[in-house]
DNA sequence: AGAAGAAAATGAACAATGTTCACGAAATGA
DNA sequence: TCATTTCGTGAACATTGTTCATTTTCTTCT
């Protein structure tokens, strides 16, 4: 009868991020608190730690999920795509219409910081850059007389501009293009480009 | 012999921002302590409380330094513009090259969050309005056929491109734009708007 | 099945944080 | 100079993330 232990450490791994990811969806990141997460999941307090190395590692968990639903979206929206659209626009108006349907957990994603001299560990770098190398393959197939490293640093380029306008636009400190405007220049400007 | 007080007042006041300024600088905001601040100001703990609000309150002290000072280095850039550069080349680049040159300060721009349900005051995003609009009005002047809404969107469009590019560029966990092609990058990007 | 051992969950205690407030110090005006 | 008002002080507080001795649970062996 073994593998129960680790069935029911993988279960309260899983509820822990799940509790975390509610609680970031209704009120944010910075509103994350380790007791409500613990109440959420049924456990007590020490045990996150016993799930996960600390805070940071819980939200890195968080945000890989999130990363990979990104991925997805972003894959349904390119395998959808209709006529007469550019791969940059599909993929500008899927992650804009992402971040703006789940904007709390896309904005954690740019929120969170690590402590001072804590990098963010490899593995979660590398989970950046496969999304990344998959969006840059996609846009730099229609720049063309470009090297192969040029080309995937102006796919670098386009995907940060497009990033900085939806960006922009979801803070609302900041003047960025009203939201009902949003996706029409976003289309405008990935079009554009 | 009137008036002392208030020149202690906003002496101290002085000291607090530049303290916090100087701790922003050389580890960034979410380093940030209070006790710390109160140290090198050469004060006690609780007189922050006297001169700001709260915390946040000091930090949007310092963030309206730091954005009269990307103003005045945009203003700059624009007196100075060489032959043959588009205004918005010419604010993209000195974008670049402040936020570059004051990563910490730039960057708590950015980073900071208000609590949940507290909203930036007035005074604060007067400012950011007040920034942007100059943006707007330079960068608008090159958009023709449009109307003066159109163009005031497009403006923030453009503008909020130029942010995401240097922004995701600027932070280690992203995969940007290399730093040392930032310039060209940003340069030609802002030239073919 | 039951007991001994191993491993994990627990939550009280800890250190570090922003914030408050009763008190003493200092500036003001007469 | 003195009374009053205002201000600065730092000990105390509430709320964080984090730890660790203790308790509970699971595993294994007989």
């Amino acid at each position: 009868m073994a593998g129960k232990r680790e069935a029911l450490r993988q279960d309260l791994t899983n509820r822990l991020i799940e509790a975390a990811t509610n609680r970031i969806i209704t009120s944010g990141l910075n509103a994350l608190r380790a007791r409500q997460i613990a109440e959420d999941a049924k456990c007590a307090l020490g045990t996150i730690y016993k799930c996960f190395a600390d805070f940071d590692d819980l939200i890195l968990h968080v945000n890989s999920r999130t990363l990979a639903a990104l991925g997805a979206a972003l894959k349904k929206a390119m395998s959808e795509s209709g006529e007469g659209e550019t791969p940059l626009e599909i993929l500008a108006v899927a992650y804009m219409r992402f971040a703006k349907e789940n904007t709390h957990l896309w904005a954690a994603l740019f929120e969170h910081r690590m402590p001072q001299n804590v990098p963010v560990p490899d593995w979660h770098l590398e989970e950046h850059s496969a999304l990344f190398d998959n969006l840059s393959s996609i846009i730099s197939g229609s720049s063309e007389g470009l090297s192969a490293e040029e080309a995937n640093v102006r796919a670098r380029t386009y995907f940060s501009a497009i990033h900085g306008i939806v960006s922009i636009s979801l803070q609302d400190r900041f003047v960025g293009v009203p939201l009902e405007r949003l996706e029409d220049e976003v289309r405008t400007f990935a079009r554009a480009l």
